[in-house]
DNA sequence: AAGCTAGACAACCGCGTTCCG
DNA sequence: TCGGAACGCGGTTGTCTAGCT
């Protein structure tokens, strides 16, 4: 492995921390305060790059940090704020006392996304596998039943498996299974959330995830500095925000409905851009365009001078392209005509694209 | 008892962003 | 305004350990 430069040209230790490596790091924290890790190491006696001494004092020997295992409440957390925001570890470990990005990410990718995995749940998109798999032999209505699976990522197709081995007879049809083992193994004290988790996870539209993930990260951040335990803003926002039944099993805070406006919309994303053209047929254009932009750009935060509209489509066309390309229309009912022609761009891309390179869709890759 | 394997967790790396002179 | 340093984040790799053969 190449050293990085500054450790290379220093010599500097590597590997596990020494006890008294630690003590080092405390007593130097204890002394100056935290800040200016680059002195760290000269100040405090290690042979450390700076980088080292932060990492480790964020990651394990800060005082505040919990080392005893994750909580069923702590496990069901995670899972709902990943299904909302992703994989933004350092925004749900704030949501988590005590816990860090680290402890957060670790514990995903050992525990749970293979939980989720076993249970029926994509831990990618959040979705049982079957819907995917319905969805993905309705794309564009080229594919058969009974194709196979090859771009689907490799959670889904161990799952698929795994299941099929477990019941060869109806391998697409485990969610009455999942919905059971859901409720037995999320968490086995609220079947209020598990409940809402569950119709949330089976509503099957994912433009609607694409919305409620960026609703949550807006609420998240908003309300970052007044969230309880009990209160946590859970990102459930699609059936507030765009369904007119079934609030009663909203789990969101009073605190955060409070805050948040009763209509999301794309327009709440929509931060005075100066780029978007006010004709219809214009944004749809641009959307056309700018969903040809790297996948890799960062979305952590919605610039003030791009369109979510332009981002989000970036984002969700690298989502669909070996989920679910086919959204039913009739599912979702946009609250504006900007909506519409959002949804309509990406589709109408979509079916282009069907069109366009078939066998692309009928060639399945391998990771 | 030795070797192998998988799980869990700690640490590293690279890149993007922010800060500051 | 620019460039470098510092910082933060997410993905990946390394290491240790328990369980199994």
């Amino acid at each position: 492995m190449v050293r990085p430069p500054c450790c290379e040209k220093l010599a500097l230790k590597r590997g596990l921390w020494t006890a008294e490596e630690d003590a080092k790091i405390l007593a130097h924290v204890l002394k100056y305060g935290t800040g200016n890790w680059t002195a760290v190491p000269k100040k405090a006696g290690l042979k450390r790059c700076g980088k080292s001494c932060r990492l480790r004092w964020t990651n394990y020997l800060r005082p505040d940090l919990k080392h005893d295992s994750f909580t069923p409440e702590e496990e069901e957390m995670i899972i709902r704020l990943h299904a909302a925001i992703g994989s933004r570890w350092s925004i749900i470990a704030q949501q988590l006392p005590g816990r860090t990005d680290n402890d957060v990410k670790n514990h995903w990718n050992t525990k749970l996304r293979k939980k989720l995995s076993e249970i029926g749940i994509d831990p990618v998109t959040h979705k049982p596998f079957s819907q995917i798999l319905a969805d993905y032999g309705n794309i564009g209505g080229l594919r058969k039943p009974g194709t196979r699976i090859g771009s689907l990522n490799k959670d889904l197709r161990n799952a698929a498996m795994l299941k099929s081995e477990q019941s060869p007879s109806s391998s697409l049809g485990f969610p009455s299974i999942v919905s059971q083992v859901m409720l037995s193994t999320i968490s086995s004290q609220n079947e209020r959330t598990q409940d809402t988790f569950l119709r949330n996870n089976h509503n099957g539209n994912h433009s609607l995830d694409l919305l409620a993930e960026l609703q949550a990260i807006k609420l998240v951040t908003e309300t970052s500095n007044c969230i309880k335990k009990e209160t946590i803003p859970l990102p459930i926002f699609v059936e507030d925000s765009l369904s007119s039944s079934s609030s009663s099993s909203l789990t969101c805070s009073t605190a955060a409905k409070e805050k948040s406006p009763p209509d999301l919309s794309w327009h709440d994303f929509l931060l005075d851009d100066a780029f978007v053209p006010a004709d219809p047929q214009e944004q749809d254009i641009m959307a056309e365009h700018s969903s040809k932009k790297p996948a890799s750009q960062k979305q952590d935060v919605i610039p003030q001078n791009e369109t979510p509209c332009n981002e989000a489509a970036a984002q969700e066309c690298a989502k669909a392209k070996g989920m679910e390309a086919a959204v039913p229309r009739n599912d979702f009912q946009p609250s504006s005509s900007s909506d519409i022609s959002f949804l309509e761009a990406m589709l109408d891309q979509q079916y282009d694209m069907c069109l366009d390179f078939p066998n692309l869709l009928e060639e399945p890759f391998y990771y």
